[in-house]
DNA sequence: GAATTGTATCGCAATATTACGATGATTGAT
DNA sequence: ATCAATCATCGTAATATTGCGATACAATTC
């Protein structure tokens, strides 16, 4: 049906699955490392950036905002769309606890 | 149209959203973690840590093998899923040289 | 105020994902 | 050989995602 049921999962669980879910399209990471290289961040030149229209660019904006990995601020004519480095760095801390979770392979079959 | 244009992004591009896609959903994520905390790393024992149908977990855990983070061997009458530890390092290094990207936030406009 | 520019939203179409039950296939036990 | 157990696959339905053009909206400019 295409619905996850969230209320079986812990929020560890959701957050981390909400997170790269952000992050689970080639054109949301090259918006972001666009980003990361020019300090330009306004919309239209990330438009220019993509092999995308300027909607569909909108709209992946639009996810990255709802996760708040972007914050956009509107200057004058157009929107100023930064990285949040406090978001940024907590989605880095979240998928870097999950990952240090393993400490080794699995020792009893493989 | 759902498909995205594969041939315009950067191979580092598309390998982080396929890594990233395989760990958006709560499932594959808890999937994971139980493979970790357990050592038991048959699938009966996910299908009852999970509230999902046999055949749905099946699913994730072929999506899971899809990217190579699980490998599965046949084991008599089951299944015995293990992480790998290889891909399981090399995604994370992958994750960990991506947030690494950004230094500071922009700093010419917010 | 009208035109221009930049971005968001709407509506639509195509495809992907998620989920489940039913069915297959394979192995071990009776 | 039959049966039970285990996991994979198929078929199907519901929902989500992706993408684009068209349009709406907001602010600047003329």
């Amino acid at each position: 049906m295409g619905l996850s049921k969230t209320e079986h999962f812990t929020g560890e669980q959701l957050e981390l699955a909400e997170m790269a879910k952000a992050l689970a399209h080639p054109a949301r990471i090259a918006i972001l490392q666009y980003l990361i290289w020019t300090n330009a961040c306004v919309c239209g030149d990330i438009v220019d950036a993509l092999p995308l229209a300027q909607s569909t660019v909108s709209q992946h904006l639009k996810e990255l905002k709802k996760v708040g990995l972007l914050k956009g601020e509107i200057d004058g004519t157009s929107v100023c769309y930064c990285i949040d480095p406090i978001v940024w760095k907590k989605t880095e801390a979240v998928f870097s606890v999950f990952f240090a979770q393993l400490k080794n392979g699995c020792d009893d079959c493989c």
